[in-house]
DNA sequence: TGTACATCAGTGAACGCGCGTTCACTGATGTAC
DNA sequence: TGTACATCAGTGAACGCGCGTTCACTGATGTAC
């Protein structure tokens, strides 16, 4: 049964999408090849074809969902937000508007790797720590583009986007949905003060 | 080989403040029963007699590293901070400085469970989310009385724990230093501009 | 206070299960002539 | 362009392993008289 090129290249990327997806649902240790593959619609005997082990995937998975969170970003971005607070930079309103709901908060497939597995990244092996830490960069760096000005722009961008990992995944483990909500509305008021901080030279 | 009601007593104890430790060492799924209790100086089989499960005893560990994320919060609050741009609170600035610091990021058992296994947190049973709640509710009580005004305080706090958790989380998962230590610094930086803003009346 | 018995903390072997990984096999695809 | 053969994507059974959990057993502790 041996396929093409081209559906073999498809199916591969069929794999790496589906784990992407799996992990952001059920973390690393909680996504397992089995069940991975068969969402895939294969049997998992095939995934050594594609892969030389379970922890290549998970890199290439991570790498690919931290692409997945800076198309959302760069979409959030250029949103006009549901309310922008006066010296507040629109495209950063639109960005916490976007991450910091509870709608997203509730969405498991879409949540962003660094909420979703950031505490078991920091264990992983070299290869998926690098795909994370690059996601970072890139993602850090597309946050650094809505402060115009220079020296604090890399610090600040920095610091949005703590707000937005912290407030992610603290929302996500509390059981209380007003708590939760509320450390939603806090990161986000967060993610304000920065931006005007910028305009307002402070 | 029957124990002592008190040594009994002593013993549960034992596997709960391993089992803290553990969990804040390898997360939750990366903590094997088997592993635990030998280091708790025991056999796996006699678990059971003083935990229904392993889920059980998460719940129990996660308030119990709940409760030393409390005393170190409690203990960095009156500890004069290394710096203090002005404006700023002694306690936060030494709540930061405490939490932080490549040191901290560094020590695997002294983590707090937020950020060692705040992700797990998230997709854990009903007992261990609503222990991790109470012992977020707790955190953030103490953080905000370092705000002595009203409506803002309890705001403010949850956007200091925010920082704390995502920066820590965040510099935990970076595989550059230098990387890793700019995000503590961002994080701290915001930290002091929430105080100042308390102070101010920002 | 002393005795007889029930209780139960801890041991260590064993259980079933799901995991990551391997492998013999199949048959369509790619390649060499 | 057609033929013959090597390649290899995918299947499904099987592997060894570690996990959470159970259990028969031991003997010190607690309890009832």
């Amino acid at each position: 049964m041996r396929k093409s090129k081209a559906e073999t290249a498809r199916t591969r990327n069929r794999i790496v999408e589906t784990a992407s997806d799996a992990l952001r649902r059920n973390g690393i240790s909680g996504t397992s090849l089995h069940e991975l593959m068969s969402e895939a619609g294969m049997t998992h005997g095939g995934f050594y074809r594609h892969f030389d082990s379970k922890e290549q995937l998970i890199a290439e998975a991570c790498s690919r969902g931290c692409d997945a969170l800076l198309d959302t970003i760069r979409a959030a971005g250029s949103r006009s937000p549901d309310a922008c607070p006066a010296g507040t930079s629109p495209g950063l309103a639109a960005i916490a508007d976007t991450f910091l709901t509870p709608e997203y908060r509730d969405e498991d497939a879409a949540c962003c790797p660094f909420v979703s597995f950031g505490s078991e990244l920091a264990r992983a092996d070299a290869a998926t720590r690098h795909a994370a830490t690059e996601g970072m960069r890139r993602a850090i760096g597309l946050l650094e583009q809505e402060f115009h000005d220079g020296d604090m722009a890399r610090m600040r961008a920095i610091a949005v986007f703590a707000a937005l990992i912290g407030g992610g995944t603290l929302a996500r483990i509390v059981d209380d949905p007003a708590f939760s909500d509320e450390i939603l509305q806090a990161a986000k008021m967060l993610i304000c003060r920065i931006s005007r901080d910028a305009t307002e030279g402070g």
